[in-house]
RNA sequence: GGGCGUUUAGCUCAGUUGGUAGAGCGCUUCCCUUACAAGGAAGAUGUCGGGAGUUCGAGCCUCUCAACGCCCACCA
């Protein structure tokens, strides 16, 4: 029939996971089996990778997006989708350009020393050395991305794109140059965005400092934790209503320590209760008083430079000139005492802004940047959230999204950085004028504004840019956008998701994706945040070298709720997976061994099915149901729990142990297959290497292309599926038995039954290998005075022990069983005797609850009778 | 200030149409039974955070309180 090379072959018998793994993933990658065809008729499913940084190396968060979209992948894709994985890299801003200052310190150089157009070249230089290391880390996760088509945020697709984007936004009037207030970072010189601004609680101090009023007596007092920025003053402001300052409206008071003059302003902004009452107005370096000054036309004194440290300047004194701000305040408030204008000093717990990148603390500065209106960008991506088109898992994101989304800010995109995608504006060198446009208009007489666009501005663009937009011609973007679903974190909701949204609606009027499943973020085994300053991270890398990437992959799956909890994990957690995939290898290893047939696959013979057979297909079939049910709705931790339970507990504990007592073959080969198409997608590897031992039909060249398996409805047995039921109760029963009385496997036991005759003649070779059962007889009366009794389904098994039997022992074991069952029967009782229940309970449910009522009462009776007679 | 999440066995956590609780690890006893000791068999363990309500019936729904955590806002 088949020739040797056809034959299953055997498993080694110690199971090498990294050797499997490896063998396996270059069997996929040498055949191509990653790249996707944008010619395919079949449907398509894209997913775009959240790309990683350059800068970056794979940690846990990867690990686990990495394995959910590979996952949702490979399932797409043997349920016959034309699928593509996107891969690719973010370039970083100020991640990348602050690792290369850092390199460049260290030679005592800083950015300047080299130039703009060095700094580039040596920064790109290290980008290209780096940005292949994150992917081919990933490669270890086992990731069925098509490397072949792997783009970075700064190659030319994307910056076209980009160019584009903003050139267009700016012509609708969406993107605008301006002069405000922005949160600064004094040590990345750069302005950031609201989002890559934390806050956090510090402990402070509150100033109280007289301004005494012009030409007059009197002084009025206000508060604050800044007064290095006193300098910056242009008028105090207080509540309209507050009747203690209502005749200072209007007058003009004196800087204390430069003498500058300075009105005294009603504003509604003004918090009656906090402080004094009133409050110092300093425009460019507060984001609130920059409000107030607005309103009411008032300058905008800068005395704080980019560097974070006092300018020079007429509004300065000189002898504060050039310190820092913190300098700067110990010196004024010296200052203020020496004068007697500080009036009190008390603690004040406050939040201060702090820089995402490198936690400096955040300086409001007034300057010019460019910012994108967000509000008529935000309209379309509210409603296609409202509306459905994009759906969120957990739907409770959707709530986070919409809020944000509905009081949007501005978003400033401008970064006085140099690794980034170069505004494309052009100022004439001469007359200043500005063009925005794709390209310089003249290359002599114009020059490119410095300052670069948001990382995040890019990444925005990530499911079109990649896929060939502005091409729409193109074939991957006819294709494979918009994209299906996009797998990420919480934490980049607003940096990202809400980006990609509004940017996907404006430019390609569709939204990118369909669906967002959010997942937790992981954390150590105290919940908390990994990071390296920590030094609580676990790294991907060594985790796969030591228990295995399924084992990874699948003790991650494990981990995942519904709900998207954060997962808290440890170094011994991954036993879990390492423990399943031994597991899967030694069982298939029997499986294979016992393989005699050359040509087993799905060659199922209905009719030729003995009880267990059609037992453990009727579970595979159930099992099918709810994997399909649960991967359609993202509960992927439902579904390795679901596999591991049928694998572990039914197929090896049951099946192949009742395999050895009476064998089918193309069942035990059917399960097997069909087990290792399901789990395929959670552990690729071993499934596709047991896979590659025990097919020999080779009509699909790998389990990768595999059709996912189906519900069918002739796989139902359910009446068999009772029978088995029963034999297992009865097989527990027995050894439970043989356990309290200590009666050793060696010695077997004769068993009685009073009823079901008919099965346990088709039983009995199973009870007596599991139970090690000699003989049964049937008989409805039985002496039991030297036996133990159990009774299963109201079957009464009895099990004569001779000498063996302490009755003392049994009869304290048939009460205690009395016990568990009458407990059981009183609550029942007392439901089914409440007329409201029957009358109010489904039908089904009462039906239910009579049944087992008399169930038990039968078991409780026999119970009872056993105990008579043995007393 | 606003919003969200969590509180279930010693530990880590599951538990979606409401029908008196599960897993893994750990623990106890026994077993190297010819796939697997990273294994097998048999067990023990919970007033499901507190209180109230709806219901015949609540871990699950409503309200309230408490503890912990996160996000947004940013009263100087």
């Amino acid at each position: 029939m088949s020739d040797i090379e056809n034959t299953t072959q055997n498993l080694e018998t110690v199971y090498n996971a990294r050797q499997i793994e490896k063998e396996t993933y270059k069997f996929w990658q040498d055949n191509n089996m990653f790249i996707a065809d944008n010619m395919s008729s079949k449907p398509a499913y894209s997913i775009v990778i959240p790309p990683p940084n350059v800068t970056g190396v794979l940690h846990m968060g990867h690990a686990l997006d990495g394995t959910l979209q590979d996952i949702l992948i490979r399932y797409k894709r043997m349920q016959g989708f034309e699928v593509l994985w996107m891969p690719g890299c973010d370039h970083a801003g100020i991640a990348t350009q602050n690792v290369i200052e850092k390199n460049l310190s260290r030679e005592g150089l800083t950015r300047h020393d080299l130039g703009r157009e060095k700094f580039l070249e040596k920064t790109w230089v290290w980008a290209n050395e780096h940005k292949n290391r994150i992917l081919e880390q990933f490669k270890l996760l086992g990731a069925s991305f098509d490397l072949s088509r792997k783009r970075f945020t700064l190659d030319e697709g994307c910056s076209n794109a980009v160019k584009k984007v903003f050139v267009d936004l700016y012509n609708k009037g969406l993107i605008y140059k301006g002069n405000y207030i922005v949160n600064w970072c004094p040590r990345c010189q750069s302005a950031i965005s609201d989002v890559e601004t934390n806050y956090e609680t510090e402990d402070g101090h509150l100033w109280e400092i007289s301004y005494a009023l012009k030409d007059e007596m009197g002084a009025i007092v206000i508060a604050t934790t800044r007064p290095e920025t006193m300098f910056g003053d242009v008028a105090i402001a207080v509540n309209p209503t507050d009747f203690k300052y209502k005749d200072l409206i209007g007058k003009t008071c004196v800087m204390p320590l430069t003498g500058r003059q300075i009105p005294i302003i009603a504003d509604e902004y003004v918090d009656k209760t906090f402080g004094t009452g009133a409050l110092k107005i300093t425009p460019a370096h507060d984001p609130n008083d920059f409000e107030v000054g607005k309103r009411h036309n008032l300058p905008q004194i800068k005395v704080i430079d980019e560097k974070g440290c006092m300018m020079k300047n007429e509004y300065v004194p000189p002898q504060l000139q050039g310190l820092t701000r913190e300098e700067a305040r110990e010196k004024t408030v010296k200052m203020l005492e020496e004068n007697q204008v500080l009036v009190k000093v008390s603690k004040h717990v406050h939040n201060v802004g702090k820089c995402q990148r490198c936690n400096t603390t955040i300086e409001p500065l007034l300057s010019t940047q460019w910012f994108v209106k967000m509000e008529p960008l935000a309209r379309p991506a509210i409603d296609a959230v409202k509306n459905g088109s994009i759906k969120f898992i957990p739907e409770r994101w959707e709530k986070n999204y919409l809020m944000w989304m509905e009081n949007i800010r501005d978003w400033c995109i401008s970064r006085q950085l140099w690794w980034g995608h170069q505004i494309p504006a052009y100022y004439h060198n001469k007359t200043g004028e500005m063009v925005v446009a794709l390209e310089n208009p003249d290359k002599d007489n114009y020059t490119q504004e410095t300052d670069v666009l948001d990382t995040w501005f890019s990444s925005g663009l990530w499911p079109f840019e990649t896929m060939g937009w502005p091409d729409t011609n193109s074939k991957d973007y006819k294709k494979f956008y918009p994209t299906s679903t996009l797998v990420t974190g919480f934490d980049i909701i607003f940096f990202w998701v809400a980006r990609m949204i509004t940017m996907g609606l404006e430019f390609t009027k569709q939204p990118p994706f369909s669906t967002v499943y959010i997942h937790g973020l992981i954390r150590d085994e105290h919940g908390q945040k990994m990071s390296k300053s920590k030094g609580n991270t676990i790294d991907p890398v060594d985790l796969i070298e030591k228990y295995g990437c399924d084992a990874l992959r699948f003790t991650l799956t494990s981990l995942c709720t519904y709900g998207g909890q954060d997962i808290k994990i440890s170094d011994e957690k991954f036993e879990f997976g390492r423990n399943f995939a031994n597991k899967i290898w030694n069982a298939s290893r029997f499986v294979l061994m016992n393989l005699t047939k050359k040509d087993d696959e799905l060659n199922l013979d209905l009719n030729n099915l003995s009880l267990a057979d059609k037992w453990i297909l009727n579970e595979l079939n159930e099992v099918v149901k709810s994997i399909n049910d649960n991967l359609e709705n993202y509960r992927i931790g439902e579904v390795a729990s679901i596999l591991y339970e049928f694998f572990w507990n039914k197929y090896c504990s049951w099946y192949i142990e009742l395999s050895k007592i009476e064998k089918n073959e193309n069942v035990l080969a059917y399960v097997l297959e069909q087990f290792l198409r399901l789990i395929h997608p959670i552990m690729p590897h071993i499934s596709e290497a047991i896979w590659q031992k025990m097919h020999v039909k080779k009509d699909t060249k790998a389990l990768l292309y595999c059709e996912y398996p189906k519900y069918h409805t002739q796989l139902l047995f359910i009446d068999e599926s009772k029978k088995m039921e029963t034999v297992f109760e009865t097989i527990k029963a027995l050894r439970n038995l043989r356990a309290e009385f200590n009666i050793p496997l060696g010695s077997k036991i004769s068993i009685f039954v009073d009823k079901n005759e008919d099965l346990f003649l088709q039983i009995e070779k199973y009870l007596a290998r599991l139970a090690k059962v000699e003989s049964i007889k049937y008989s409805k009366e039985s002496n039991i005075a030297q036996s133990a009794v159990c009774v299963v389904d109201e079957t009464k098994i009895t099990v004569p022990l001779k000498d063996l039997i302490d009755i003392d022992l049994e009869i304290k074991r048939q009460n205690k069983k009395i016990e568990k069952l009458s407990a059981e029967l009183k609550s029942i009782d007392s439901r089914l005797k409440n007329d409201k229940f029957i009358n109010s309970a489904p039908l089904e449910v009462v039906e239910k609850t009579k049944e087992r009522k008399s169930e038990l009462e039968n078991e409780i009776k026999l119970v009872r009778e056993i105990i008579k007679k043995l007393a």
